[in-house]
DNA sequence: ACCGTATACCTAGATAATCAAGGTCTCGGG
DNA sequence: CCCGAGACCTTGATTATCTAGGTATACGGT
C-alpha cells in the first residue's frame, strides 16, 4: 500500500528491543505486537524482521532459544539481554533527541 | 564522531523541502540552516546533501538557478516548486504519523 | 604578496537497511 | 484431505547515507 518505508530505517531495531522488554517473544509475534500496538501503522516485513533479529543477536542485545508456542509449533524465542536493555535506553534517548531536532525544523517556528 | 546517522534516512528530503519553504537558498546554506535550527543536532554531510538536491530536482519538487551570493560567490539557488509544496505537506503528515506510531511502541504504555 | 580558512560545489565507492518475492514445514478446521 | 495461517528463512534489488576525496573563489591576517 504505502511506498516502501524509508522512515523505518534505524528504528526497527529499537522497536524490537522495546517489544522484548515486555518479555520474551518469538519473531513472528514481535512483528504482530508492533503492528497491534501501533494500530497497524507499522508493518514489519519478514524480510526485514529476521535479518534484524540476527543483527541484534550478533551484537549481543538479544539471545534466542528454540521452544514451543502454545499451539505447539516450534518457535525461536527471543529474550532481551542486559546489554540489550542498556542499548534500548541509549537508542530510545537517541530517537527522542532526533525527533525533537527534526520537529524544530519541520514545525512552524 | 557519532555513528552514521541511520535515523536521517528518508527525512532529509523533507527537511530540505521545509527549509526551502522559507524562501530560496543555495545548497550549502540549506545544510547550515538545518544545523542552526536544530541546535546542531542535525549535521547534513555534503555527500548526502547534493545527491538529495538532485533527487528532489529530478522529481520536480525543487528547481535550481545559478546566481550570486551576497559575498559574490557563484551559488546554485534552489526554490520550492508547487509540486514541492504539495509534497512537503504529504511528507510532513507522514512523518507525524510515523513518529506517533513509533512512540506508541516505545513509550511506557 | 602570500597563505590559511571558510565558502561553495561536485563525485565515486563503500556500507548497510529495507523490501519483494520466493521457499519450507506444521497445525488445525472444514 | 486439503487449504489457510502460523512460523521460519534467504537471495537479490533498491536506495540513502557517509567517507573521502576533488576543484575553485573570497577574505582576513601577516
Amino acid at each position: 500500500m504505502a511506498e516502501s518505508n524509508e522512515l523505518l530505517h534505524g528504528t526497527l531495531d529499537t522497536l524490537i528491543l522495546k517489544t522484548l522488554a515486555w518479555g520474551p517473544r518469538h519473531g513472528y509475534a514481535i512483528a504482530r505486537w508492533i503492528a497491534t500496538v501501533s494500530d497497524d501503522a507499522l508493518q514489519i516485513e519478514e524480510g526485514s524482521l529476521y535479518p534484524a533479529l540476527y543483527r541484534l543477536e550478533r551484537k549481543g542485545w538479544i539471545d534466542a532459544e528454540w521452544g514451543l508456542s502454545e499451539s505447539k509449533r516450534r518457535v525461536k524465542l527471543y529474550r532481551l539481554t542486559e546489554d540489550g536493555e542498556a542499548r534500548l535506553a541509549v537508542a530510545t534517548a537517541q530517537w527522542s533527541r532526533f525527533t525533537q531536532a527534526v520537529d524544530k525544523v519541520l514545525l512552524p517556528g
